[in-house]
DNA sequence: CAGTGGTCTAGACCACCGT
DNA sequence: CGGTGGTCTAGACCACTGG
């Protein structure tokens, strides 16, 4: 029965769903290696094509990585960092020091927190003059956080400043704020009250795979956070998390 | 140069790059239909296992779909459904009628919203006891909702709650429930006032891509609620939603 | 160095679907 | 019916990595 055969199920399916049944009951744990796919060729009596197929899925699902080289192909660990993003027994977290809340989720879990912040001037991007109640193309500044675990990048936030907001002032600096960019607006008498969180996901583009350093098979989680004094948007932050690593809690009155 | 070439990127690549050029210039918007594998072999002048591995690439990023017969592929479309699941102007709103966001987020979008419930009785599974706070093989009962826009599955609200709390109530039973089981559970002496929602995203099993009428590229979205009265949890939550269709909104006070 | 995965070709049969 | 994508094989060369 070699080609397009029948209407069972094909054979990397048959392939891949081996494969997942030996990983979920534990025979394979995470960080354990695969079988060659010379030996899966032998094993299955299949052609090398057709076990690449069946890699490629459990890839793609994000079960195990790639492999080059003598290294081999390993099981997929999935340990989720959580961050808190609101807290109703102290309402002031969500909105606090501008990092706490990732520097918060990381403590005391063995990881070495690091950032790189990079200030920018520019036209407002698609989608965020409008959050921003400006005009299609008005100034805004942006500080995009590139977050490393361990040297690993793991997480970008970008946020977007109305530029008549914060010139002159230290955002517009490449380094940590103190007291935090919602403080330091809240001095200057912007006192942000509210804010709303849109959370979604996708697969990464090529390009985001590449700033996160992400293999195939990983979606990421966005988190859009737009900050209000009332009825005024003054603060716009666009986060793009590894799906990975992370896992977002909001923990609220009812 | 026929074979494994080179430090340059790799053909599949090159095929795969200009048709997500094509795709985001909006020279292919999404509907439209993409040439023929046959027509892409010409075009780049190379084999179609290559186009198709360029292919899969473009599925597995969520931009294409695959497609059968004379149907042939077609650019994805991307729309969200908006679900705001917390509004601090009115703090019912997260914990009100059991359906109420699904219903109100699809509400004058022109879809037909719809659900099938299945309630069943069981030990609890992995985790669910541990945020209920029950022994490791308690009985829960399990409210599943499977919730379909026009006809379409889109996402899967899986209830859990304590046994002895919600026997002999209409939660056992599989029909819509009158102001909600949030209220219906509050009318018997057990009054949520706090939850707290993890959020997570991850490729889907095969198994859940099918409950979902998922295509590959697709991730998923996880939202785990746990509702307590005061720190008794009396229910959890875990919902798993089609990643191309929904957007979850907190809006919150800081 | 030796073995692994990465890339590529040429050719084949079949299931499905719109016309 | 005819063309599309789905599945599969056999064989080839190369790049990378660990010992």
């Amino acid at each position: 029965m070699p080609a397009g055969t029948v209407g069972e199920t094909p054979l990397y399916q048959v392939v891949a769903d081996a494969l997942r049944a030996r990983i979920r009951s534990g025979d394979l744990r995470p960080g354990d290696r695969l079988p060659t796919e010379h030996e899966l060729m032998a094993e299955y009596g299949v052609s090398r094509n057709t076990v690449r197929l069946a890699l490629n899925l459990l890839t793609a699902e994000g079960l195990i990585t790639g492999g080059r080289g003598r290294a081999g192909r390993v099981v997929r660990l999935r340990e989720l960092i959580t961050i808190h993003v609101a807290h109703h027994d102290e309402p002031g977290r969500g909105a606090g020091n501008e990092d706490s809340p990732f520097i918060e989720a990381v403590h005391g879990h063995g990881f070495r927190p690091s950032q790189e912040i990079e200030v920018a001037v520019r036209r407002a991007p698609d989608g965020i003059a409008e959050k921003l109640g400006l005009a299609k193309d008005a100034l805004v500044v942006l500080r995009s956080r590139l977050r490393l675990l361990n040297g690993d990048a793991c997480s970008i936030a970008d946020s977007y400043y109305p530029y008549e907001l914060v010139k002159d002032t230290p955002i517009m600096e490449p380094y940590d704020i103190k007291r935090g960019a919602i403080g330091l607006l809240a001095e200057r008498g912007w006192v942000q009250n509210r804010y709303v969180d849109e959370v979604s996901t996708r697969m990464p583009s090529p390009d985001e795979a590449r700033r996160l350093g992400l293999s195939p098979g990983i979606p990421v989680l966005f988190q859009i956070r737009t900050g209000y004094v009332d009825d005024k948007p003054i603060r716009v932050t666009r986060t793009m998390l590894r799906g990975d690593r992370h896992r977002l809690v909001y923990e609220l009155p009812s």
